[in-house]
DNA sequence: TGACAATGTATCAATGAGTGATACTATATG
DNA sequence: CATATAGTATCACTCATTGATACATTGTCA
């Protein structure tokens, strides 16, 4: 459900970060749900629960959680505040995807594969 | 032709590995073009030149290119061997393009523009 | 041919982000 | 009220990235 990788690049707190949000973008998790505490998802995940309560920490910053001592942490909102602008964040999505292609085209992917491959994307992500 | 962002937690050198490949994958760089010397590239960039010699030598280690003492680099190949197994390398993809389809609903954007966007792209890379 | 310029390579040091260990605070629950 | 459970704050360590410097190889031109 949530899963991580200690080989890649990017920190293990902004992996958490993107698989929630795509979670919370995908309906999986909604306005009321509980998250686990920080330290059983560190558990779960085999890392420091400093690691989780940084990426808890982040979240409270989008405005997508909220987080107190002794309570646990909820989801609070399931729309972001687009942090720039339209237009930023569009060539933002562009150019990641415009990387995946790249990569898939060096791969010898087809077309017809990727786009099929985006389509079963699309409607898991946009089906509710 | 190749731009890179110093905030970003992914390191410089793979930022230029994955524009030059994105390149190369494009076509826009074909066999026996001519890379920069690492240093103009590293001060077109505002970086160091070991950063640049860096990218270098991991396209190297791709097959991508070939550099030599004093005779500088070029590119030797526009289809890359694929490092990992087809099945792995598919889930990389896939994850890739899901995380930037969950930023892409999150950024509200809708099913059809995304799949649009998607289209663009792979016409554009695909075209030769 | 010889000197110099241009290019990539090797090695080491410094910096900083990420991660982890530990102690603390607040809330819930019996 | 005591204890367990949850998030928070602070500090230290590690390691990758980046940069500085010196070196090796090839090309060029007088």
């Amino acid at each position: 459900m949530l899963s991580i990788s200690l080989a890649s690049p990017v920190p293990i707190h902004d992996q958490i970060v993107a698989g929630l949000r795509r979670l919370i973008a995908t309906g999986t998790l909604t306005e009321g749900d509980e998250l686990p505490p920080v330290r059983q998802l560190a558990a779960d995940l085999g890392i420091n629960f400093n690691t989780v309560a940084r990426a808890y920490r982040e979240l409270t910053d989008m405005g997508l959680i909220l987080s107190a001592r002794g309570r646990g942490t909820v989801v609070i909102s399931a729309t972001e505040r687009p942090s720039g602008r339209p237009a930023e964040e569009r060539r933002r999505i562009e150019s990641t995807i415009a990387g995946a292609l790249a990569d898939a085209r060096l791969a010898g992917f087809s077309p017809d594969e990727v786009r099929s491959m985006v389509d079963r994307q699309v409607q898991a992500l946009w089906k509710p």
